[in-house]
DNA sequence: CTTGCCGGATAGAGCGCTCCACCTCTACAG
DNA sequence: CTGTAGAGGTGGAGCGCTCTATCCGGCAAG
């Protein structure tokens, strides 16, 4: 005699399971009187619904599931978070799993979620395997974040890295710099975009783009900054990749004994913790995360309730200035 | 006509449908040919366990909650790493939500796993309701991490501050520091355990602990670091309560114009990303934080296998060298 | 007074599994 | 040849719910 079932709170109420049922499910085809007695039965007995039996019945869940291939990485967690606000609001419930970045971890965190009969799934992934989400969109609707390319099977949240990088741009061009490089992410989910959008945007001003390759780490940062700052003519702007990049840039030219933001601007990417510190006092550019998840969640209940085009969604950045960037120096100025 | 069920693989396999039971159980007692039939219709047909019928019908189930009520710390989200790769070995799903920070979230994320009955429940949790962990240890083996005093009702795991201060002040007394600072966490979690850990390790070596009232902010750090250097006697060396707090410190000296690690050194505790960046190179503690996890799964483990003694581990950290620390200034040097 | 209708409640057949009791068959000792 | 053990397999009764079909009793309409 474990838990208190249901035949345990209908008899304690004098009615039948049935009603119970009903009463557990909100139903407006109970009496008042019925709906409090039964109310009382279930309080006194302490009893819980037990959402197996309960699934099992209705072949239906109130699930939805958040699968992170990166749980350490803050802009997944914060994806979740909006996305779980979003979720309680309609009455849904969130569970979360991760890949843990194993091998093939992602796809049996996938089929953990499936086998609790989830009714979609969000899935957050900085490493995209296409096919397996191919395969899972044919069984559960699936919303992807932070995935740039236009996929049929399954709907898309993702940042408008074009927008960004105009940001960027233009707040530097702003502030008088016209030799403005931009260390790129590399390969990495939106390292190509990120570039692309910088392109555009310099081009569009007339501006010639300095693109040197890098990644969204540290000491590329620092490499690509050494090796700008040694060109005949070195940039007055650097818009690194992301913020740790950008970090790797500040390390470089303090080594370098070049003046931040007197000498040369830095710009970092996704407003991280790092960007707010004393030391690095960052100018980035903020992705409201949090959007990402509220947006997938609305996107996903749609589905549910029956969308089947895709659709795919850009969300707007915005700039965060801080102390690494100033007005260009004038010509002749720097060393 | 959705998923296909047991009985169809029986029927396609040409058994009963109990033998596909004890196939998919992994039991020994069926014979290889009959299992490689069963295998094989299974997969034809696509077929997937219904874990709610599974529950439902043996009363059990391979879960493992994991509550976090803070999913944006790295602490808790590489703990539950480790606690899901404990998982894993021990065949055993592991599911995680969190209170999102939110009045009554944790309540409500624990009683969604427990409504999915969950065998065990690992909590991590940076505000402690220990009201709440009793009522829920009643109900299900609870392994608590981070919490440091010694429950009754149920197991916990955290770090041990009385050594990782020790590592601290060895570090610095084996560097030639005498006036030794620590900047304390207040009353946060930890806090206070660090702060007792450091005057223990400073008294015993015959040295007098100096304190001063900070947080676990950045801000804070910096309040703190400008008190201190404005003392009569400015301490030659500052341990902070943790990295962000000795970041805090490090852009104070820096304004200040005292040079680190020449006129003062700088420790940090914890070892997040912040101290592994150039413009910090933080000396700092590291916690072995998977293997918070991962011993918080063992004991649970045991747990649910019937231990009922409540045990309380403690975790060794260990010193992690950068180079905001150096040798004690020789007396008469500093400003 | 019968009929139809409707709000409110109920009985009972599953949902897809597990697990216990039991059955069958072969192998081998007595 | 009977007895027995054990490996391999089966049947069927649930697990705690949901949901459809159905029932009941009162009341307005015919």
């Amino acid at each position: 005699m474990g838990q208190p079932t249901m035949d345990d709170v209908a008899k304690r109420a004098g009615v039948s399971r049935s009603l119970v049922s009903l009463v557990m499910r909100e139903s407006p085809r109970v009496s008042d009187q019925s709906r409090k007695n039964v109310l009382a039965a279930a309080q006194e007995l302490g009893y819980r619904p037990n959402h197996f039996a309960r699934n099992l019945a209705s072949g239906q869940t109130h699930t939805i599931g958040i699968m992170l291939n990166d749980l350490h990485n803050p802009y997944f967690t914060e994806m979740a978070e909006g996305a779980a606000a979003a979720a309680t609001d309609a009455n849904m419930q969130v569970l979360i799993t991760s890949g843990w970045q194993r091998e093939d971890g992602d796809g049996a965190a996938i089929g953990a979620l499936l086998d609790l009969r989830t009714r979609g799934l969000i899935l957050g992934a900085a490493r995209v395997a296409h096919g397996l989400f191919d395969e899972v969109a044919n069984v559960v609707p699936v919303v992807a974040v932070a995935v740039f390319d236009r996929p049929e099977r399954f709907d898309t949240v993702c940042n408008d890295e074009s927008i960004g990088a105009e940001l960027v741009v233009d707040h530097l061009v702003d502030l008088g710099h016209e030799r403005i490089a931009h260390i790129t992410g590399g390969d990495s989910p939106s390292g190509p975009e990120r570039q692309t959008g910088f392109i555009d945007a310099m081009v569009e001003r007339g501006l010639a783009p300095i693109i040197i390759d890098g990644a969204f780490e540290e000491h590329a940062g620092h490499a690509a900054a050494t090796q700008l700052m040694a060109l005949r003519e070195p940039p007055t702007a650097i818009f690194a990749a992301n913020d740790l990049c950008a970090s790797g840039v500040l390390t470089a030219l303090r080594d370098l004994g070049v003046s931040v933001p007197d000498d040369v601007s830095v710009v970092g990417y996704d407003d991280t913790l790092l960007a707010g510190i004393g030391t690095m006092s960052l100018t980035t550019v903020h992705q409201p995360r949090q959007q990402f998840g509220r947006r997938a969640m609305e996107l996903l209940l749609e589905r549910i309730d029956g969308r089947s085009v895709a659709s795919h969604e850009l969300i707007e950045p915005r700039l965060v200035t801080r102390s690494s960037t100033g007005p260009a120096p004038t010509e002749g100025t720097m060393t």
